[in-house]
DNA sequence: TAAAAATCCCCCCTAACGGGTGATTTTTAA
DNA sequence: TTAAAAATCACCCGTTAGGGGGGATTTTTA
């Protein structure tokens, strides 16, 4: 290693109790200090480059810019920094954005505290820390097939009838008609070219279609 | 700590190069030290003892005596040592078999080798470290109900149905009449008070009986 | 050896499925 | 702003896989 063994680490949290929560902790081991806490991406902006952070741990319901907001601009300003989002929403769609926005690890708020220590071992390790409920959510889109012939209606009621759900509830499900429900199913069809539920599904799943 | 402060190691495998790779890289860890490796259990039996290991590196499919076989032995042999299994199979049944008789991890044969270095410090910590397709595979059957009112057969056909196969392909499936499968459905709908498939599945996921 | 599980067979009925055709509205991208 | 894609809804028609009832034999297990 070069002179600097103490990782340096930014936070960015609203909430003030979780903010000191983690500076606290964070502060108790050598390995680590947190050299600056932030309210908001915007009382950070000017003032995180000097900070020199190795790490960012990055709430995303931020007052202001919010985290997903921040993201690349942080990225920019401090490319070579990794960062931990923080957030108690787990939507895949958030989710995924973050990740693909340069996100090095992703936690939801129920995480416990102590395995924040971890997962900044693990980022500066070049791994990709994740809570369980979000490691699920990720590999589950990843090995999802990118090019799917269809679209997101269609693989949502894909979905549903995959897990045995009949036309008249998913329409209930969705808010639709079952007619449309039907029209997509045909749709689905005849993109994957069969001409059965059981056979949608098994081609599906073959492509990781869902 | 006592006296001991490092950890031995036996690793028995019968592939050589898998054996000496995991062997070179061990010992090339400050704490942890290979004090033997066999190529099977046969050849282990009556000197593992003497090596008084605290963690055993286990193949499965060894030449005589497989792993799933020695397991118990080994665990009689040497009741606190720990055993961490090794496998290309990921089957439910094989993994489940080794956790209950006792292994402490189970790794499939892609896991990086590496990995199995931080797997020994886990499992002497108390930690059941395992390839993360074997730990979805795990995770799904303890979270499955051990009380369910179904029979083996039944829990198989419903998994099939929800799976969002037919009859007819669960009877080709399982070398039984489309009849027989009938039968079944029909006890299962009995069991789980329902009168369709959708409903079964949907019972059965709440329940965790699939 | 008795109970439980697994296997198989026949009859009946219909709700849900799959196919065809056509149209409107909303969203997205160019 | 405009054309294309996606999502929405509707009606007709034929079929079959699914569900219900009843009964029986073989295999496994306790």
């Amino acid at each position: 290693m070069d002179k600097q063994t103490i990782t340096r680490i930014v936070i960015i949290e609203d909430d003030e109790t979780i903010r000191e929560g983690y500076t606290y902790l964070i502060n108790h081991t050598s390995a680590y200090k947190v050299v600056n806490a932030y309210p908001s991406f915007d009382a950070a902006r000017h003032k995180i480059a000097k900070d020199n952070p190795d790490v960012i741990i990055l709430d995303i319901q931020l007052p202001g810019t919010s985290g997903v907001d921040a993201l690349p601009a942080l990225k920019k300003l401090l490319p070579h920094t990794y960062i931990i989002m923080l957030t108690v929403y787990e939507t895949e769609k958030i989710i995924l954005d973050a990740l693909a926005n340069g996100a090095s690890g992703y936690f939801t708020k129920n995480t416990p505290s102590a395995r924040i220590i971890e997962a900044i071992r693990e980022v500066m390790q070049g791994g990709g820390p994740m809570s369980p409920d979000v490691a699920k959510t990720v590999i589950t889109s990843l090995q999802r097939n990118q090019d799917s012939p269809l679209t997101k209606r269609e693989t949502q009621i894909l979905e549903l009838i995959a897990k045995g759900k009949d036309r008249c509830q998913i329409a209930n499900e969705l808010f639709i008609e079952i007619e449309t429900v039907k029209t997509h199913v045909k749709n689905i069809y005849i993109k994957l070219n069969v001409n059965s539920k059981s056979e949608a599904i098994n081609i599906a799943r073959q492509n990781r279609l869902i």
